[in-house]
DNA sequence: TAGATTGTTAATCGATTAACAATC
DNA sequence: TAGATTGTTAATCGATTAACAATC
C-alpha cells in the first residue's frame, strides 16, 4: 500500500509549519536560514528539521543553510500547495463559515467553488458569493466538476451519509469536523480534526498538575530540581 | 519536570474517542464491552486498548471484558471531564461562534464564561446570552474569576498580545485556533489546533496519490499486489 | 584556509504489537 | 470445567537525537 517514498506523518505535520514560518522570513527579506534558525523558531531540533528536509533529497548548501525563496517551493512542491486545491463543504452553520474565511488557509491555494446544506432556510442563498446548493445535488455536482476533495462540517449523526454521497461522486480525501469516525473505502483518505480530543487532552493536563501539586511536595527532597 | 504518572501522548488523544464510544453504547444500553469491541470499533489494535486503559491502573475483567459504566466515571476523571471546566474565549468572529456552539464538546463540561472582542461594533453585544467585553477588561475579569482556560480565535497577528493577557491574568492552559507559534512560561499549558496542517497533509496525501500511480504501474511486475 | 552547516549514519528513545499466564 | 478476555512482559517497529564526514 504506502508505495513509493513515504514521510512518516510527524514529519508530515511539521512540513506546513516550516512553511509558513518560511514565508513569514520571505514578507522580512530573509534569504536564507539554518536548520537551527527553523528549529529554534519552531521549538524542533536542528537534526529533526534537516531529517525532515531531506525526505525527498537534499535541497540545502553545506557550511551555508537553505534559501528561504528555493525551500518554500521546495514545500509547497511537497505539499501540493502550489496547485489550487478545488473542495466543496457540506454543512454551513458557524464551523464551516468560519473554515470558508479561515486566514490561515490563504498560502495554500484552497479554493471551496461549492457550499451544500440541507436546511431549506439555507439553501438557495449565497454564501461569499456562492450559492448554497441542497446535498441532493451534491453527488452531480461533484462529478460535474471533478471535485477532489469534500470537508464535512455537519452534526455527527449527518457525517456518515455525507462522506457516503462525497464517495459517490468521486472526492478522494474527505476533511472531517464532524466529531465521529467514518467509515470509506480504503483508497479515500481522511483527515479527522476532532475538536474534543483538544478540549480533552488540554483538560487532563490541567487535572494532572493539580495532582502533581501535591506529588511534587513529597518528591522534592529526593529529586531535587 | 513531566512528574508523577506520565501517560504518552498517543495515548492521550485516544482516551477521549474511547470515551465518546463509550458514551454512544451507554446510550444503546450496552453495558460490557472488550478491548477487541472498541478496537474494531475505532481502527485501534485490542492490545493497544488495553495498553492505554491500565495507565492509571487496571479497570476491566479478565475473561469478561469492561464495564461500559464504569470505563465511562473511570476515563471522565481522567480526563478532567467530570470537572467543570471554565473558560474565556477571545475573538467571537465565525470561528469563535462555532467553538462556542460545537456539539461535541456537550460530554466535556466546558463552560465559556465570558467572550472578548477587539471590534467596538460587537463589544457590548451579547451571544448566547453573555455580554461581550472588550479584550482590555480580560486581565481584570478572568482573575476575578479564576478561569483557568482561554481560547484563542483572533487573526493571527493579535494571538501573542491575547496570550500573554491571559498569562498575566493566571490562565493555566490555552487552546489556540490563531495559526502561528505563541510562546509562553513553561508552566502554561497550550495546545494549538493548527488547521493548516490538516489542509497541507491532506492536501499532500492527494499529490502523493497521483505520484504513485505511476510509479505503481511500473512496480506491479515485481511486487504484484 | 578556517568556520559553518549540511546530509546521513548509528545510537537512543518511545510507542505499538504479539504472546501468554492469570483470572473470571 | 471450558472459553473468553484481561493485564503485562518481551519483541518489534518507527521516530528522534547525537555525532561527524563531506562540503561550501
Amino acid at each position: 500500500m504506502e508505495r513509493v517514498i513515504s514521510i512518516p506523518k510527524p514529519t508530515l505535520e511539521r512540513l506546513p509549519l516550516y512553511y509558513r514560518r518560511l514565508l513569514q522570513w520571505r514578507e522580512e527579506k530573509v534569504s536564507i536560514v539554518s536548520s537551527a534558525d527553523i528549529g529554534k523558531n519552531l521549538g524542533i531540533d536542528s537534526a529533526q528539521v534537516r531529517r525532515d528536509l531531506t525526505y525527498f533529497g537534499a535541497v540545502g548548501r553545506p557550511g551555508i543553510g537553505y534559501k528561504v525563496e528555493e525551500l518554500i517551493s521546495y514545500l509547497g512542491e511537497l505539499l501540493g500547495i502550489n496547485n489550487v486545491n478545488e473542495a466543496i463543504i457540506v454543512g454551513v452553520g458557524n464551523l464551516g463559515r468560519a473554515i470558508c474565511s479561515y486566514p490561515g488557509f490563504a498560502p495554500y491555494g484552497l479554493s471551496i467553488v461549492a457550499f451544500f446544506d440541507i436546511d431549506p432556510q439555507i439553501v438557495g442563498t449565497k454564501i461569499r458569493g456562492h450559492e448554497v446548493f441542497h446535498v441532493n445535488d451534491l453527488i452531480h455536482i461533484v462529478k460535474r466538476l471533478k471535485i477532489q476533495i469534500g470537508i464535512i462540517t455537519v452534526p455527527a449523526r449527518e457525517a456518515q451519509k455525507v462522506a457516503d454521497q462525497m464517495v459517490a461522486g468521486g472526492i478522494r480525501a474527505i476533511w472531517n469536523f464532524a466529531p465521529t469516525r467514518l467509515h470509506v473505502p480504503e483508497e479515500v483518505i481522511i483527515r479527522s480534526e476532532d475538536l474534543a480530543v483538544g478540549l480533552a487532552t488540554l483538560s487532563h493536563y490541567l487535572v494532572r498538575e493539580d495532582l502533581s501539586e501535591r506529588a511534587e511536595g513529597l518528591d522534592r527532597g529526593i529529586s531535587g530540581s
